[in-house]
RNA sequence: UGCCCGAUAGUAUAAAGGUAGUACAACGGUUUUUGGUACCGUUUGUCUAGGUUCGAAUCCUGGUCGGGCAACCA
């Protein structure tokens, strides 16, 4: 409990400023564009801001950063507040930057007022070309020194709609040559003749990011603003319209976003893989979405542990997939309950166990549980399904399952010796014949024998069948976005693979949407939505370390 | 070419001028009715060249490398 984590820049920062008294309570916000579904990067952001007025008192708003009409939509602003529910965080306000478009409004004409706003009629590639360069400074645009009568007079009938998209624009007031690009008077409002999913038609102009996101800060008092690196450029530009339109001042502090391995994070290419039919939706249990890693299996709480591992700075980081796959596997050894399912069956006939004889076995759920998980029943018969890769004709060295001659214990009931298989015209091994020990049941072993393997089973006769997915990564490159080329051709072929015909015990006929299970020995399962009773559809979420594969390598 | 940000094991992340630590990964072992879990151990690191200092990952200077900035996107 007393882990003396230390503190990350950010809750450096906050620390001196609540110590100094320079603020008496935090406040933060989660600042979502309501264009796409949000993904673990935006976990990372959501622990982070959630996480720190946790911490340190305070709160948390959530405001919807809907500047952009023709991006945005009411789909995406209730998957973004399920999403962060789901992650198990509450926010005290949820609000929208359009809520602050009157507002937003009032404080253009107050800097058209103050002589540091002006209209440009010129086209957006007048003003590119005007804008210089990283290198050279850019020019004044030719309407630059308009009175300000008459940029009041030109933005009230901006508003007022009496001009086409693209006619004309507000522009700060800055500076052409400053080495910030950001600050060569950037454009703060533009006209889009746009329904807008909440204000509808009512505006025909609206604010730029870099007008509303600071302004929005302040209005709520935000005492952090915790935002990416990309917006490093932008924090100048931030405190100059905080500075001019005398508000509030909160600061901006700028932390590196997440890369994962073998996946992309850009809204804009997961679109892509939405649109193009790549993935099945935004839940696709193979994309990094929070909707996706829920529909995996991932529980939030593996999700926070992992933000909270990965660490808050400013470089730049691509985390490995490993770590992900490692927090959710912690979390899921605790809870879920094990069971047995055969993917890739082939039968196991027990000769001298009588036909048509049947006994029920019990099984603890889960060993690492302090109860055990409670025990279940299993039923056992003469005729079992078992794992393909379970049997080889031909053991490879320290091969601990069966094999002609060799024994094995059958979990949670008894050891078997194989005597005998039977292959099909292929070559293939369909059936195994073996003897059992009876008195090497399982809690009551008085065989004295000992066996190096265990393997799982599921009794033909009982078994229910049920469709396996088994997901893995999407892309066979650890950072798709800077290789060569398009980030579409590194896509793995191999990313899912369904098993229509798996089996399954009949324990598992009731699993239900919440519940995670370990196949044991294969790994972490839970129910797809799709699934129904009469066709039970199981997702694996992440596979359990499997040292042997790796030996045989 | 200008400005800004950054650089610590394979990957992340600590060490606020004083023993370079932790996690994941990798590798080896113990336990095990899951080749899982748990536990133990091993390997691997301060971008570079100078400077300041008794002492530098940390401060200073130069360089190198990586990233960002020229959307009527956020």
């Amino acid at each position: 409990m007393s882990e003396e984590r230390s503190l990350n820049f950010i809750e450096e920062i906050i620390e001196n400023d609540l110590k100094s008294g320079k603020y008496e309570t935090l406040i933060t916000r989660f600042p979502p564009e309501p264009n796409g579904y949000l993904h673990i990067g935006h976990a990372k952001a959501i622990c982070l801001n959630f996480g720190l007025t946790k911490k340190y008192g305070g709160y948390t708003n959530l405001r919807f950063d809907d500047t952009n009409p023709v991006t945005e939509k009411t789909e995406y602003v209730d998957s973004q507040q399920e999403d962060i529910k789901w992650l198990g965080f509450e926010w005290k306000n949820e609000l929208y930057t359009s809520d602050y478009f009157d507002t937003l409004y009032d404080f253009a004409v107050k800097l058209i007022e103050k002589g540091l706003a002006y209209i440009d009629d010129s086209t957006a590639e007048e003003i590119a070309a005007l804008k210089g360069t990283p290198t050279e400074p850019g020019t004044d645009s030719p309407f630059r020194s308009r009175s300000i009568a008459e940029n009041l007079d030109l933005f009230a009938r901006m508003k007022a709609g009496e001009f086409p998209d693209g006619a004309r624009i507000l522009r700060a007031k800055a500076d052409m040559s400053s080495p910030n690009m950001i600050m060569r008077d950037p454009i703060i409002y533009r006209i889009k003749h746009a329904e807008h999913h909440r204000t509808g038609n009512k505006w025909c102009i609206y604010p730029m990011y870099d007008f509303a996101h600071g302004q929005s800060d302040s209005i709520e008092q935000i005492t952090h603003s915790i935002c990416t690196l990309e917006y490093v450029s932008h924090r100048e530009l931030y405190d100059w319209f905080i500075e001019h339109l005398e508000i509030f001042p909160s600061k901006q502090y700028e932390f590196a976003r997440l890369n994962l391995s073998y996946t992309v994070m850009s809204k804009r290419k997961l679109l892509q893989l939405v649109n193009e039919g790549v993935v099945t939706g935004w839940d696709d249990p193979r994309m990094p979405t929070i909707s996706g890693l829920r529909r995996r299996g991932y529980t939030p709480d593996s999700i926070r542990e992992f933000c909270e591992r990965i660490g808050i700075a400013k470089r730049e980081n691509l985390i490995e997939l490993s770590l992900l796959e490692f927090c959710v596997r912690e979390h899921l050894n605790k809870i879920a309950n094990r069971v047995m399912a055969v993917l890739d069956p082939i039968k196991l006939i027990i000769t001298n166990y009588p036909e048509g004889q049947e006994e029920t076995l019990n099984g603890e759920n889960n060993p690492e549980a302090e109860d055990k998980g409670g025990i279940r029943a299993i039923p056992f018969s003469n005729e079992l399904w078992i794992e393909r890769e379970d049997f080889m004709e031909e053991p490879a060295k320290k091969w601990f399952r069966l094999a002609p001659g060799a024994t094995v214990r059958l979990k949670h009931a008894y050891i078997v010796q194989c005597e005998s298989f039977v292959k099909d015209a292929e070559g293939n091994v369909t059936e195994v014949h073996c003897t059992y020990i009876p008195e090497s049941k399982s809690g009551e072993d008085t065989s004295g024998i000992n066996v190096k393997g265990t393997i799982h089973w599921v009794s033909t006769k009982h078994a229910k069948k049920a469709e396996i997915r088994t997901y893995d990564r999407l892309f066979t490159v650890e950072s798709p976005d800077s290789e060569e080329g398009d980030f579409k051709d590194y896509l793995n072929p191999d990313s899912v693979d369904v098993i229509k015909e798996a089996y399954i015990e009949p324990y598992l006929a009731n699993a239900d949407l919440d519940s995670r299970y370990q196949f044991i020995r294969k790994g972490y399962y839970c129910v797809d939505k799709d699934s129904t009773p009469e066709h039970l559809i199981f997702n694996r979420t992440v596979g359990l370390k499997d040292a042997w594969a790796k030996a045989k390598k």
